[in-house]
DNA sequence: GGTATGACGTCGA
DNA sequence: CTCGACGCCATAC
């Protein structure tokens, strides 16, 4: 996946936080995301962090839209993120989402 | 200024 | 394919 040298940051002095949500509020329904492309897309390299963000903030943005890079759940969330994905149409294999299918392009 | 932390990622066993 | 170790990097202290 291209990185483009100036992608489309928003307002890099805006704090990674808000950024982060609004990316995620813009993933449709029945599409996912990986934290690490929710970190390209806001123009940083820290997926970690961006599960930080949405442990503090991701109440208010369709958090369960946003996976691991391979397809797994984080744990304590696993549960509900499944159901929730499940209802929405994402290919999902097992107890992963299939990214080949489900992962959303930012179209 | 440095240290600890985590809804992550990747590679090797 | 599964599991563990190590690396990353923005935040909070």
């Amino acid at each position: 996946m291209p990185k483009p040298p100036t992608p489309a940051p928003d307002d890099a002095t805006r704090p990674l936080s808000e950024r982060v949500l609004s990316c995620v509020e813009q993933i449709p329904p029945g599409k996912v995301l990986a934290y690490s492309d929710v970190a390209e897309f806001v123009g940083t390299k820290a997926a970690r962090n961006v599960g930080r963000i949405m442990a503090a903030e991701g109440g208010s943005v369709p958090w369960h839209r946003v996976v691991r890079a391979d397809g797994s759940l984080a744990p304590h969330i696993r549960a509900e993120q499944l159901a929730r994905l499940r209802a929405e149409g994402v290919a999902i294999r097992g107890e992963r989402v299939d990214m080949s299918r489900a992962r959303w392009d930012g179209r």
